[in-house]
DNA sequence: CTATCTGTTATATATATTGTATAACAGATA
DNA sequence: TATCTGTTATACAATATATATAACAGATAG
């Protein structure tokens, strides 16, 4: 399993670091569909925190469509493909980029330069090897 | 003063809302560097909500550059220029848009995709009329 | 069969965040 | 003097976050 830090000090929950990260490391392929995931207690364990605050992270992948949970057999990647790109989801990310946007534009940032961090950040996703 | 909408059902919090709004304001030019703004009872009162979750959301916005406060006059755009893109303020930004991105390419959404949705969003903050 | 591993559920507790409700203060202003 | 600023203080309630234990049922390894 790859190593997830958490920022404890961070005003972002630790089961949301926890799910962000998990996402982030399946579209760096890290961690790719079919692949299992550590148990709940396993992974509270190496994190050093509690077995809810993991299983709140799981609950909300599932919900998501980013995991597959087995109540005997554990944690696994969605084999079955990605959660899809729909009007739902598109909603919600334009909202969560709406306040980003505004705050660029309000310190002077141009379309250019906010497209460049966005391309940048995307480029991190790209096929390098293979 | 622009009427600004909250959405009492959102997980996002009301100061945080209204601070948003705000800084959307500005970035749309409806609210211009030197304007006043509504004293946190006037808007609390509009609003229906508390004056502290308004005092809250100015106390922020004073904090990050947007508004200057005077104890008798009452509240105003900062007249003086927004606050800039400092380092400080990158990091932020990329932390933020980090997750959202890592996102849309689980999701299977193009880079194109992506910034093309970026690029609407920003084109809301273009000069229209003048 | 037994022990151990799953996820799940329940209960309890502690703390921080969010939001409201009042009240009072000092300075400016009409 | 009365009224408007922002500010500060106190109290309260509801919710969110995180931890600590415990127990359950099903699968599995010894």
């Amino acid at each position: 399993m790859v190593i997830l830090e958490l920022d404890l000090n961070s005003d972002t929950p630790i089961y949301l670091q926890i799910k962000e990260k998990i996402i982030e490391g399946i579209a760096l392929k890290q961690l790719v569909p079919g692949e299992g995931l550590p148990s709940v207690r396993a992974l509270a364990s190496d994190l050093g925190v509690n077995m809810h605050t993991v299983n709140k992270a799981y609950q909300l992948l599932k919900q998501d469509g980013y995991l597959l949970i087995h109540r005997q057999k554990g944690v696994v990647i969605q084999p079955e493909g990605m959660p899809s790109v729909d009007n739902d989801y598109l909603e919600k990310l334009k909202n969560r980029l709406q306040p980003l946007i505004s705050e660029s534009v309000c310190r002077g940032m141009t379309s250019e330069q906010f497209m460049r961090i966005c391309h940048d950040i995307l480029g991190q996703f790209e096929e390098k090897g293979e």
